[in-house]
RNA sequence: GCGCCCGUAGCUCAGAGGAUAGAGUGUUGGCCUCCGAAGCCAAAGGUCGUGGGUUCGACUCCCGCCGGGCGCGCCA
């Protein structure tokens, strides 16, 4: 069998099973053979338990159809030998040789190591963060973005051709509510007593928009706003619905002028929004209006098909998706009785659109309050002829946020909320984007505050760079030409410790393979956290600079992988690998 | 009430049918004349919420219960 084609080895292993196997269990219906690797040393560097589960269907023994199997395997250029071992595992052992020279292929590889065709190409669209544009985004978004983004990378190096959207929510009330809430703002810096209703956006960034207009047009926008216009919309009873009286008396006051604020309001907080998702790392290739759904009509044609195929009726007065015909709990309204279209309608459009484009995979990133709007999504996608599998959702669960000791209550109309960029200034953008990955994304994330402010050198991601660091160290005490290394001979690598940091590189593509295959950057996160530990140790035992010039170069080469395969790794997650710290 | 997610070391979390359940942090004790101590080594810490079931084998799958989070609009 010829060397491995994949960086990653399971597949070759597994391979070599599979041939053993053939002539072993013919008309069997093949078992997965799944090669992983063992928790334990001393079980070999991969182990497999494929005669365990054949144990049943072949009626004989685990422990002897896996002497069958060991009995079988083809040559390998990396398999150095296989054993039987406990209850009927076979467990694979590496050559010493295509351990060492993991060094010299990761060096040779360079920023290509663990990049894989896993993906074939496939064109898979990531849309995260879609945060509503109506004030900065917070650490809850951060998450999103943190997470969205380095999904996205890990995607593209494991052979996917990925596009990184945001849906940008430009089209609904909460758009209203921020011109309202501007002009109101304005209002009050003109000298005029116009009131501020509690559900209005209360932050600062909305009294700074209000300034820069008030600079720019000085009173021209107040009109006829005198205390005694606002009477009546404040007469209403639901709060709700005197927002909306506000909402009407602003648009009836300012005439044209309520766009010229409305989409003042949008822009700012879009490009307020896009610079601070830039600082973080995280960039897009579209950013996706709303709006522009219904511009271009693709709300009524997304409609309309459902109408053809029969899935929308009228009841009171409003027209509904039947969606529980589609694993829906209940059906849902997508044209209200006023006539105005659901967010609901929009997004139906929105994923007709995905599919339009072409995507063989779309991955939508939400927060996790969402999770019952994956039913009627998935739905009206089955309704609309498409197929819902080719849509994933991952769902991220909020960060909570912790301030000495207390849960931190955030709303973004009251206008309490930690900003990302208020994070971001205090923990660093490194330290953030790493947090936020340590964990499973759909796992609650507290977020200790005045842990991350206070005590940043003690977050995870500086043991990290740390070690990248130290690698960059040695070799400039070296002071010999890192280009010279992939030549070295590795062959001299001997310690225990030395082998296993190389099976530790050569485990780093099949890392990034996994996280690919379960939308989990966090694999990656605690990989290099592991690598880096084991250079640590390896480091502090010993010495890199010897006075053997052979030895020497191995041992430096070895260390330039490592720094090689951190800086790839620290790079999917959009945190920096520094030379110095 | 119904639905989804989660209960693993003091704390924060990995592990998702396999072999002796792991990290970080915290605690305790060691290691710089020597390539970076933001580091290393060692000790200690567990009935994997709980009760059943399936399996050769369950932290992992199924059911019940207890506890926590989030959803359940003609909101976005």
């Amino acid at each position: 069998m010829a060397a491995p084609e994949s960086q990653d080895l399971r597949a070759h292993l597994a391979a070599l099973i599979r041939d053993a196997l053939e002539p072993i269990a013919p008309g069997l219906p093949a078992p997965s053979v799944v090669v992983e690797r063992p928790r334990q040393a001393g079980h070999g560097d991969y182990a497999c338990n494929v005669a365990l589960q054949l144990a049943r269907p072949m009626k004989s023994a685990p422990r002897e159809i896996a002497a069958r199997i060991v009995a079988g395997l083809p040559q390998s250029p990396c398999l150095e030998r296989a054993e039987v071992a406990g209850a009927g595992f076979i467990n694979l052992f590496l050559k010493r040789a295509f351990k060492q020279q993991a060094a010299v292929r990761v060096l040779q590889a360079g920023p290509g190591y663990g990049t894989s065709a896993l993906g074939r190409g496939k064109r898979v669209q990531v849309e995260f963060v879609s945060a509503n544009p109506t004030g900065p985004l917070h650490v809850g978004h951060g998450r999103g973005a943190a997470y969205g983004a380095s999904l996205a990378n890990i995607l593209a190096a494991a052979g996917f051709e990925v596009t990184r959207e945001y849906y940008v929510n430009d089209a609904g009330r909460q758009m209203d509510i921020l011109a309202l809430s501007t002009w109101l703002r304005y209002l009050e810096l003109c000298g005029l007593q116009a009131p501020f209703p509690e559900n209005a956006y209360q932050g600062d960034y909305v009294r700074a928009m209000a300034r820069t207009i008030h600079s720019e047009h000085g009173a021209r926008f107040v009109r006829g706003a005198t205390p005694d216009a606002f009477a009546p919309a404040l007469a209403e009873p639901d709060a709700e619905a005197r927002l909306d009286a506000l909402i009407a008396l602003a648009k009836e006051k300012l005439g044209g002028d309520y766009q010229y604020i409305h989409d003042f309001a949008l822009n700012e907080q879009l490009e307020d929004c896009r610079n601070d998702l830039e600082e973080f790392g995280v960039t897009f290739d579209h950013w996706f209006s709303e709006r522009s759904l219904y511009e271009t009509g693709l709300v009524e044609r997304a409609l309309r098909r459902l109408e053809e195929r029969g899935h929308l009726y009228v009841q009171d007065g409003a027209r509904w998706f039947r969606s529980s015909r589609f694993g829906d709990e209940k059906d849902r309204v997508v044209q209200r009785e006023n006539g105005q279209y659901t967010y609901f309608a929009s997004d139906i459009a929105y994923h007709l659109n995905k599919f339009e484009r072409g995507f063989e995979l779309i991955v939508d990133v939400w927060g996790a309050d969402h999770h019952g709007y994956v039913p009627r999504v998935k739905g009206a996608l089955a309704a609309l002829g498409l197929d819902p599998a080719l849509l994933t959702v991952a769902l991220v669960q909020f960060a909570v946020l912790y301030r000495n000791g207390q849960k931190v209550p955030m709303s973004t109309r009251a206008g309490e909320f930690v900003t990302l960029r208020e994070l971001r200034r205090e923990v660093g953008r490194d330290a953030a984007r790493f947090f936020y990955v340590l964990r499973k994304a759909d796992q609650h994330l507290d977020f200790d505050l005045d842990l991350a402010k206070s005590q940043s050198n003690e977050n995870p991601v500086y043991y990290v760079q740390y070690a990248h660091a130290r690698v960059c160290s040695v070799l400039e005490q070296w002071g010999g030409d890192p280009a010279r290394l992939p030549g070295a001979d590795t062959s001299v690598l001997a310690l225990d410790q030395e082998l296993a940091l190389a099976s530790r590189l050569i485990e780093y593509p099949e890392v990034v393979e996994d996280a690919a295959r379960d939308l989990a950057p966090h694999l990656v996160a605690f990989y290099l956290r592991e690598l880096a530990a084991e250079f640590h140790s390896y480091y502090n035992a010993t010495r890199i600079l010897v006075e053997e010039e052979g030895l020497r170069h191995a041992r430096l080469a070895l260390c330039a992988a490592v720094r090689q395969v951190l800086a790839n790794g620290l790079a999917l997650l959009g945190v920096s690998a520094p030379r110095k710290m």
